[in-house]
DNA sequence: TAGTGGTCTAGACCACTTC
DNA sequence: AAGTGGTCTAGACCACTAA
């Protein structure tokens, strides 16, 4: 026998699911709820809790519940990294996610801090460094107007990027054609890559940062960038709220028994 | 001033994230910590729900509340779809993973039902069938002992696996090298994929089937398999424990203004 | 039987919004 | 001032485990 409150959850949220209480509409006020017979305030409250860490109302107090418009997903495809945008063009990969999206730029969007820092045991590991070598760090939070959708954080060699203007650090995003264009014009063309992902509860300071719901969890991404020789030279850690995007690779079925003899 | 269970929570996550608690360890019975003037019953027991929540210890009644062990994530790359794999050898992709990733397989973690249905929506599109047809869905629900792992359905279209052992309704898992061998064996010899993912709340009935701990999401596979003139054969959907899993993704840097013209 | 976590209640009080 | 959600308490009771 599921708890009360789980109960009332599960009604509710079939309820929403279904259409019946539709996005934008006050779902009850706990009180009422209480009256109606459905429990003491804490156990309502407890189910309301439980629909609003599964993302599907917001509370906040003086106005009620509503159901949450579902925001659907911004989807990232291989696509976003098109030399031809970069090279040629002048867009970086983050806009072109929006453009590719159908949504409107707007400056302003990206805030962005550069440090030189000892790198972190995975950015060690990602670039062949001993652990603590000096790396820089290029940190950037995008915005979707005054919502935060996540981090990004680029590190690089020392001798890959000392000099160029992606290590200026005056505040403002790297520029025409962002990153991987001051790579290029720096002799570095990049080739390869290779995208990790897992999901994760955030750590409390990710949840004041990206504003996220209670109990909402993010997705972790790890892109390791490869010029032809098998250089590494970005490695980057992303953080997305898990609720706002969907990530989609197009790849060829393997066939190692076809490969040339080495 | 973040709420009082809150505080205690993210206290006590930073003694276990620190190695102060270890994992295995038991963590303080809530009737200590509110006799040691941490709140009351309630307000402790909030803050270990929300420990519970986030994956980092179970509690269980009678027993108390312990560290949880953290099972390393198991690593899905592309290699597991090697074609070497199941069509020269007897391997199956899912048996593929776990060799990958060092675990001993053993016979019987993989249960399957084969039923004919109305294809839902995202299998129409995906198939390029008018929505409603009717299409083969083979559902595996994967454990590793115990433990379920994630769940998996492929959807086939009739023409493409009547008659083959692939939609024996005799339980088991489908023989020798798999779905992909059958699909192979019946002339349609797979080319290239697409996977989609997304992080999401779980429904009811997968907190059930996956033992799901409370508050953890799942993360949801869309694979796409196409033939080499670009036939779907498979359609799949899984849908995975968050905290168990991780993706990785090779790909070349894609290069539009290098295509030949059409 | 004694001790653990989990649920539920009734009520007080707080934070915030609207009138 | 009135009404909303959010927190907290004190205590009762339940479910489960171990001895």
């Amino acid at each position: 026998m599921a708890p009360k409150w789980r109960e009332l959850a599960d009604k509710l949220a079939e309820r929403i699911r279904s259409g019946e209480y539709a996005p934008g509409q006050q779902l009850p006020y706990i009180r009422d709820l209480v009256e109606a017979g459905e429990g003491s305030k804490s156990t309502v409250h407890a189910a309301y809790r439980a629909l609003e860490a599964e993302g599907l109302v917001t509370s906040s107090r003086g106005h009620g519940t509503v159901v949450r418009e579902q925001a659907p997903l911004k989807r990232l495809g291989i696509a976003r990294y098109d030399k031809a945008k970069w090279r040629d063009g002048d867009e970086v990969a983050f806009i072109a996610d929006r453009v590719a999206s159908g949504r409107a730029y707007k400056r302003g969007e990206q805030t962005q801090t550069i440090s030189r820092v000892p790198a972190p045991p995975i950015v060690a590991q990602a670039h062949g460094l001993p652990e603590g070598a000096e790396v820089y760090a290029r940190a950037r939070l995008v915005k979707e107007g005054d919502q935060p959708t996540h981090t990004l954080t680029s590190y690089y060699r020392p001798e890959h990027v000392e000099g160029t203007r992606l290590v200026d650090p005056t505040p403002g995003p790297a520029g025409r054609g962002g990153g991987f264009r001051v790579l290029y014009d720096a002799g570095y063309e990049i080739d390869h890559m290779r995208e990790e992902l897992f999901a994760r509860v955030p750590k409390p300071d990710e949840v004041e940062q990206l504003k996220l719901l209670p109990g909402e969890w993010v997705v972790e991404l790890h892109r390791t960038t490869y010029t032809a020789d098998g250089t590494v030279v970005e490695f980057a850690v992303g953080v997305h709220a898990a609720t706002r995007f969907a990530w989609s690779y197009d790849f060829k079925v393997p066939d190692s028994a076809a490969e040339a003899p080495k």
